[in-house]
DNA sequence: ACAGGCGAAACTTTATACAATCTTCGCCCA
DNA sequence: TGGGCGAAGATTGTATAAAGTTTCGCCTGT
């Protein structure tokens, strides 16, 4: 009765319940319905989904080495709350891994994959349109992951996909302007180097839309002084 | 909300139960004392730590994450048989991401970092003199997260661990010769290089230290005749 | 003798019950 | 009146029991 799996997707088991509890509160959290900081009780995931204690800790752990839940000792698990730091590091690592993903995709280059991409860009212009900015976030990840699976290198694809996840939660939380609007054209020129299998400019596409990515937020540098205030007064 | 701490989920806190067993397990994969494919069963394990099924299952979920365990539906955990396409996208994924760790360590650089880097290899030393692979090897991956750590980069840190647990697994599985003497003195020269803060020599270094590393592998190609004969078999 | 199916055992998966820990609120005392 | 102490409530960590699935052996029929 159970819908069959599916163990060679890329998605590790999205046929089970830890899936779908996973996937929900994946969503509500780069969507925003959840804030940073946020108890995520067990009993509250629990009774929404219908499940119990323990596949919703199962779930909450996956997230948690996703990086985008903390888990504190006998205290519960929150959403995360990623630092200024925490967000240099993760878009560093985005320039160093997407270049290199972007080669192998043109190597992997094919109809199909075209196609895919096309579509893809389609959705984001829709949402676009739209003005629905959570969908916007949402699809721009999806892109890259799209890009990941095209290169064909599993272990780049589960590193992008942890780096997506905390960058969609840095994005909303580190935004600038409301204004998501960088996106699309990049991507369509991404795919257009893509298909057109130019290395260079695919590489060059790619990192010069993750660093205005990076440029439309608002990483404070000295950040310390209100933080390190709140610090001391909560010890 | 005390944020002074850090307490990341696969933090190296030793002292809980779950983190033992997984050290534990890990240790016992990486020093080949448990074979590929070996079935980890969930009481066996429980009765060997004192512990119940449960805390096992979360340590295994972990290490599954990690990528040398793997966790079949309604099977059980394996350890994993990391095919030789597997090893080439580790290695890729090694030579890309280490020559930039090495690069932040050269900025971290200090007399306590470099004490601790050759103190290390002083270990390494000695565990190649008393021609214990098992420990050579388990040492060698040690001063690769080492240097991650010096880097100061957390998501960094958290990548390359996997890669190094993956790659000790990988390098136990298809070494050519019993000699693991590669490595020594490829981290001597990297440690020289980081104390003289000479980023391009460090690069370097790091850079044909791995790719010896991988030369040493027999990585077959068409791997797929015999390797899929003998599961048939084992079958 | 061999192929196919039935059944039991072992294991994983899931749920529930119990124990330990933390938070919060109220009370008492200086 | 303010602060500290303590108990009650709530929540997480852990263990154990029930449920479902797979696998292997055995048995029967051809």
């Amino acid at each position: 009765m159970a819908a069959k799996s599916r163990p060679k997707s890329d998605a590790p088991d999205v046929s089970d319940r830890v899936g779908r509890i996973r996937e929900g509160v994946t969503a509500a959290i780069l969507e925003h319905r959840l804030l940073p900081g946020t108890k995520l009780g067990e009993d509250e995931i629990g009774e929404i989904y219908g499940a119990s204690r323990t596949l919703v800790r199962t779930a909450l752990q996956q997230l948690a080495h996703e990086g985008i839940v903390n888990i504190e000792k006998n205290r519960g698990a929150f959403v995360a709350r990623p630092t200024p730091a925490d967000a240099r590091e993760v878009f560093e690592a985005r320039r160093l891994i997407e270049p290199t993903i972007v080669d192998h995709a043109v190597d992997a280059v094919s109809p199909a994959w075209i196609e895919r991409l096309q579509q893809h860009l389609t959705e984001e212009r829709e949402a676009e349109l739209r003005g629905d900015a959570r969908a916007s976030v949402r699809l721009s990840g999806e892109f890259h992951r799209l890009v990941a699976e095209m290169s064909g290198h599993s272990i780049y694809l589960g590193f992008l996909k942890e780096l997506i996840a905390r960058s969609s939660l840095i994005i909303l939380l580190y935004r600038r302007h409301d204004t998501p609007a960088c996106g699309t054209d990049h991507h369509a020129e991404i795919v257009s180097a893509i298909r057109m299998r130019d290395r260079e400019a695919a590489r060059a596409q790619m990192l010069s839309h993750l660093n205005e990515i990076e440029a439309e937020l608002f990483l404070k540098d000295p950040a310390a002084d209100e933080l390190r205030l709140a610090d001391v007064l909560g010890a």
